[in-house]
DNA sequence: ATTATCTATAGATCTATAGATAATGC
DNA sequence: ATTATCTATAGATCTATAGATAATGC
């Protein structure tokens, strides 16, 4: 009941007082730009725009971020961090159950990402201004990172020279499902995981322990 | 032999003589827009980058066009124009030989449009900033049309209330994977027809009339 | 003291217009 | 005379920095 806008923040205080949110300052920035963004553009986003969209002034961004593409780097890497940050536990996988199941877990983990991301901001690394040369520098080391990965686990279950990139691409159709306003649920990411490891050359028979391992590996959420 | 650069054309000559181009300068702007808009961006394109790549001055650009949201307006009329055109002429067919048969014959125009769109100009019309709010206003009207014919042909087809947009949105698959360095030959081309009517609720053998139809009825360009 | 804002502004673009100029066409 | 360019530039952004200010925290 008490909505009374609680100000237990340091800091001056912003000339239009912000409606209340749970969020730090530096979230709202983020979250105001993966609207933004996603919907009008990166490159014709302002800062401006940014600012007033969040309720700050212009120059209040840079105390928060490098810059429009600090904001940018920030939104890109939050759609592959998460999967990352649990690469190893994934490919720790193949030791004991296989190859196999390694990779399905990770398209497992990577589509999961990618469903979750606020404001579909996997469409992020589509848009041209967003790729092009010079631009998303960071992002484009630590994508290929888990595209490497995908290359890697793929190695080993085919023995065929499968590009990375291809099943990349292939888990991207979450981020296309999302644009057209389809739901991206569970089933839908399962359906992608074992297409994945088709093109990859599994049987049916592999697909199938796959799953089991790769469900009772990772769907309990780590501990710690 | 003679490679010879041919200036027949009245007006002072570029600071930089221009490569000898079969284009006329307006279609010289228009194909380096093209290729810009589509591999870096339309809001990220400078007038500037624009006049560069096609080697006059940034000023210059204004006595062919009104702007950069004329020329957008042109490259994004150039995928549907050739399709509408000949609009009249696909639903003719509907008297003689039935909807099916005309709604194929639409498929096909439009999805040979897109694949021989110069750069794959069809990706412009999926940009954020392309389609923002205010922006592409007579785009967005002619590209209505297409939806609106494509919507009255399906609900002849089908007395179903499919919608245009799903069917032009199938068709889009044409740009997508021109994006993805697919090719988009015939064949593909005559499987997305069969795909529209089919969701149109078509049966198999009218499928198979409505493709000899619009064999028979536009595979010959018309004379005039 | 630290934090998160503000105001003010410099400098770099970027778009678009005005008017001059150098060709061809008649 | 017409056409297609040029040069020069105004005015509107847009990004980013410097320095002031108003809170909380200790």
């Amino acid at each position: 009941m008490s909505s009374a806008a609680r100000r237990p923040r340091p800091g001056r205080p912003r000339r239009i007082p912000e409606i209340d949110s749970e969020l730090s300052p530096r979230d709202q920035i983020l979250d105001v730009c993966a609207r933004l963004f996603t919907q009008n553009g990166y490159a014709a986003t302002s800062t401006r725009d940014i600012a007033d969209a969040v309720g700050i002034r212009q120059a209040s961004l840079y105390y928060h971020f490098a810059g429009k593409h600090g904001i940018l780097e920030e939104l890109l890497a939050r759609t592959v961090r998460p999967t990352l940050d649990q690469l190893d536990r994934i490919e720790a996988v193949t030791e004991e159950h296989g190859a196999p199941s390694a990779l399905y877990a990770l398209v497992m983990i990577d589509t999961g990402t990618l469903a979750e991301a606020p404001h579909n901001c996997g469409r992020l690394a589509q848009f041209p201004d967003v790729l092009a040369e010079g631009e998303s520098k960071q992002y484009k080391v630590i994508h290929r990172d888990l595209v490497d990965a995908y290359a890697r686990l793929a190695a080993q279950v085919s023995g065929l020279d499968v590009r990375g990139c291809l099943l990349a691409h292939l888990v991207e159709v979450v981020v296309t499902n999302r644009a057209d306003g389809l739901v991206v649920d569970e089933h839908e990411r399962h359906m992608i995981a074992r297409t994945v490891l088709r093109v990859c050359g599994a049987t049916n028979e592999e697909i199938k322990i796959a799953a089991a391992v790769a469900w009772a590996e990772l769907v309990i959420e780590p501990a710690a």
